[in-house]
DNA sequence: GTCTATAACAGGATAGAC
DNA sequence: GTCTATCCTGTTATAGAC
């Protein structure tokens, strides 16, 4: 979307006919940063602008869909960075605890060691019920389930029992964020990731006897 | 607040000089029912009319602070029945499995199964920063993972241990609400509640053999 | 205590110059 | 592509009759 076909252009165009004053994939980032505070009501057109350091009517030149369209396509490139740097190792091929440690780096970064929020839950409660959001939230919640099932199965759990532990972890990454900003302490969220090897290498010892 | 000290007489004058058409706890508990749906910034004054059956300018005659003052009575009203019907069982004296058993029914109501959100993230995040509603939260987080605490300290943990289990109990109760919603499915918060009474009951048996 | 009507303002969105 | 200026709907909040 945007000017996908002319990201080179637009740089040869910089302080020419239309400079563009600040690069789409900084745009997103700032937009995102908003939305990640405020949710998708809380967020104004004004703050946005604000963020992004455009003016209004520059935000809906580059998104015709509005505001709207700003959070879809913000929810779209955080599942997709969220894809290609905590999924894809966990979905990876080698040594679970490597592919691990990666994930754990990526969350760090990518939840800015627990000071920002989870877009998937900021963006859960718009006015728009079923709305452009809904379908986004939770095939991406699902995916990271199936990353993290997969690499519990890699770690040596039984298909059952992995899938319910990586539901755990999920279930775990949300609320420790949740409390992160409900008691305004990144604690809970730096538990979780210090926890995680442990949730994921040691399997319980006296539940895999049954099946 | 409001008509705290009139409560009987607010019974007679109905259909009087001023019949309450709504009561106070009525009006309370659909209010909550909208910002637990929406959050703060989504909740409109037209909507939350709607959901009381009175007209806004009766809202504001009963809430003078306007929305802010119906978010922080609605929050306080939760507070409030949250510490009668959980905190008072996980922090009582009984048999621990029982004073589980209880808190565990009290939050499948207050939850509705899973389907209503937890209105201590549903209003973490308007945009009054630090404002009303954080110190509520921040106390109500910690003052249920107290009780936690105390209950698995009952049930046999040692403190530091007790502690961190409760951290990861709230956790999960909040994470499993989260993924609730944003899957569209109650079976994350069932499964919690259906998984709580192992984790607080059943002790891991090869980890607090070192302390 | 509730209502209708309305004020005062902020919000999302658009027009058109450059 | 960005900007200033503006439109218009929806929002919070109030006035005043009953």
């Amino acid at each position: 979307m945007l000017s996908r076909f002319f990201s080179d252009r637009s740089i040869m165009e910089a302080r020419l006919a239309r400079p563009q004053s600040v690069s789409d994939g900084e745009v997103i980032s700032r937009l995102a940063g908003v939305f990640r505070d405020v949710g998708y009501e809380g967020a104004s057109m004004a703050q946005l602008a604000e963020a992004t350091g455009l003016q209004k009517a520059s935000l809906y030149h580059r998104f015709r869909g509005g505001k709207q369209q700003m959070a879809e396509e913000v929810l779209a490139s955080a599942i997709g960075w969220f894809a290609d740097n905590v999924l894809r190792p966990l979905n990876g091929d080698g040594p679970p605890a490597e592919r691990l440690a990666e994930a754990i780096r990526s969350l760090n970064d990518f939840y800015d060691g627990g000071s920002k929020a989870c877009l998937l839950n900021m963006l859960s409660s718009p006015r728009i019920e079923e709305g452009p959001f809904s379908r986004s939230i939770k095939d991406a919640l699902e995916a990271l389930v199936d990353a993290f099932a997969h690499l519990c199965v890699a770690a040596g759990w039984k298909r059952e029992e992995a899938r319910r532990q990586a539901e755990r972890l999920v279930t775990m990454l949300q609320g420790s964020l949740v409390l992160s900003r409900g008691t305004g302490s990144t604690a809970p969220f730096r538990n979780f990731l210090a926890d995680l090897p442990g949730e994921v290498l040691e399997r319980p010892s006296g539940t895999d006897t049954l099946e």
